[in-house]
DNA sequence: GCGCTTGACTTGAACGTTCAAATAAGCTAC
DNA sequence: GTAGCTTATTTGAACGTTCAAGTCAAGCGC
């Protein structure tokens, strides 16, 4: 793309539309004099196949031809069609194919941002997730219910209005009523999450979260630790239920004492509890941690006792985030491949729309990723 | 909603479609029997105008009518219509009143998401602009371009499908592409962030920044503090350099030194600027920080330092993010109305793809809230 | 009782696209 | 030379909606 430069930035300008805020919330722009600034209506700039059509002295046909199956055409006639579409920077409406098929090449999902500290990784997943999509010309739509309740609204509506083609998920836990909704109204989804009350139905993509726990527990038995602990929250489903149960039956079958301390998901709230843990006569000397958190706090933890991070203890994370580069050293984590899960997902929707068929599960495995403190 | 009960999750099931990951990334999920999982395809199951309009015994317009403009349906056939809309539970399609009206009802907006720590705020942003959209019978479309360049083909690329009426941005900064590009295409758009260059166009809502560190330099100065730092980035241009400019003003007005610290986004580089400037003999006793980012590091720093936070160091972090709670005491910080922005740019954009008229320029104020630093 | 208005509803057309069917011209075969 | 086939292109219809124009009957004034 060549650089632009605004056409319309000369001239005088005026008064604005009028404002809608109370005037004592907002400090004064300077005036201006002259005619404000405009857009053009869509209808009168945006050339659509007829306009193209007629350039090239052809139908409309033949343009859609030329653009979706251009081996049916001359290759002359193929050739001046596209000087008139380069020459009017034509793009195929949207809305019109979308009507056409009935596919609006776009997937819902749930924005989960900003409700709790740990969803840094979903937003490294919505990232992605966008990625994918667009890689594959999908578009992906937000929504941000308050419940879950709201949330089951918000997909029918968003079906029933034809708005969408199919919803990803993410975070889902047993007895998920979103889950049950979408299969009993036959609706597309994929879930980044397994369907915990029937994973052999399909349509999820998860993290193995108990194997990696447990390559993490082997890794500090290899190197000595006897004494491996668990920090997390104290949930009785779904991941956090999951890796928790990694770490005692990995730690059991090596011959150890399971200790899990339950703390609440902030880093204080890990750090008090981690403070405490420590605090005994024969405390842990590694920590294996729910979250990046989690793991920051009990990094906190040591630096309060004098403990060399690493050294003294040892500390995985889970999630691999930026928090875990924040300490130091800086912390392992057990890192999940949401690119790989985000694309998975693109693809297993896609394919379902197209065919019907509910995407195979896949459990992909995670991967410790070792820094300075394991 | 009632509660729903899924439908299809009795019988055997079966093989799924094929996966489509090497098999050494995957764990085997338990095999299946049976018929896998399907969806049924919209065309079936989704209710059009005229079905409705067959069984209320009408037209289509009658029921377009009852929809859109119910005083001009006598009472008795607006009921038996409406009786039939509510039985087949009909949505009008987005995509067929879009394509008439020429109005997507949706808006694009660039997920920022995990490109440097301080997109707390950016999140917050995000989560209250699908908020204020919703409400508003609108949807937030997603994109994730690669750098600006992509950024602007994205812009052009949506515009011209038809998939979307109008941009939101954020993060503007002097000498912005995309507002060029947006302006000179005449493309309806509005910004959290001024328009650096020609704030007197409109088509943005901002924070006013320098006011609100002002209102933190005065604070401190009237509890006594007379060395009071800045700490935050060292970008010579948008919103990071409109607060050290508000830090500088103030100071130098209240007849104060001003002493402005540069760090790099974490919160490491942070503790280790504030660290090396309060190691001397007449050190600040007060941080505005141009992030919660850059507070927490001070806080960190100062506890290195044995300083109390609060009494001993004063600390007003920006962006009134949850990172500003996580030390003990909780950091007061310079609150962003994000909510309110969010509100102004979707009403204000709604407006000018109606009118053509791009909105007036909103400058609002921050509020410092303070808490157990300051 | 005739024209005029009003109210309630229906029909035609259009939005931009693509599938399906139709047309037209060129070519082969006998 | 014409029937049959192939290739290149056009036309009609449909997707689901709403605007604009149309119909049709009832009510009103004179």
């Amino acid at each position: 793309m060549a650089t632009v430069t605004p056409k319309n930035l000369s001239g005088p300008f005026s008064k604005m539309s009028p404002s809608t805020t109370p005037p004592s919330q907002t400090t004064p722009v300077r005036p201006q004099v002259g005619a404000p600034l405009r857009v053009e209506p869509q209808s009168e700039r945006i050339p659509t196949i007829e306009t193209v059509a007629q350039r090239a002295g052809v139908s409309r046909q033949t343009v859609s031809n030329v653009i979706n199956a251009p081996d049916r055409v001359r290759p002359e006639t193929r050739e001046r069609v596209q000087e008139a579409i380069d020459a009017l920077r034509y793009r195929p409406s949207r809305l019109g194919s979308a009507l056409q098929s009935r596919l609006t090449r776009s997937f819902a999902y749930r924005c989960h941002i900003n409700e709790a500290e740990e969803n840094l990784l979903l937003d490294r997943f919505l990232h992605e997730l966008c990625r994918a999509a667009a890689h594959r010309q999908h578009h992906i739509v937000l929504i941000s219910p308050t419940d879950e309740a709201d949330e089951i609204v918000a997909y029918d509506d968003l079906y029933r209005t034809g708005s969408i083609d199919g919803f990803i998920l993410s975070g889902t836990y047993p007895g998920d009523q979103r889950l049950d909704f979408l299969i009993s109204e036959r609706i597309p989804f994929a879930s980044f999450g397994r369907n915990w009350d029937h994973p052999e139905l399909g349509g999820w993509v998860d993290i193995d979260g108990a194997a990696g726990v447990a390559d993490a527990v082997r890794h500090f038995w290899q190197h000595g630790h006897r004494r491996i602990a668990w920090i997390g929250g104290s949930s009785t489903g779904g991941a956090d239920n999951d890796r928790r149960m990694g770490y005692r039956s990995t730690v059991a079958e090596l011959g150890g004492e399971p200790l899990a301390i339950e703390c609440s998901e902030t880093i204080e709230g890990a750090a008090a509890a981690a403070l405490a843990a420590l605090d005994v006569t024969n405390p842990p000397t590694a920590f294996i941690c729910a979250t990046d958190v989690a793991a920051v706090g009990c990094a906190r933890a040591a630096t309060d006792m004098n403990l060399t991070v690493g050294a003294e203890l040892g500390i995985i994370g889970f999630d691999d985030t930026r928090l875990a580069l924040a300490p130091t050293p800086q912390l392992s984590s057990i890192r999940q491949p949401t690119a790989l899960v985000a694309e998975l997902l693109i693809d297993g929707l896609i394919a379902t729309v197209s065919s019907g068929v509910v995407m195979a599960p896949h459990m992909l495995s995670p991967t410790v990723i070792h820094r300075g403190s394991s």
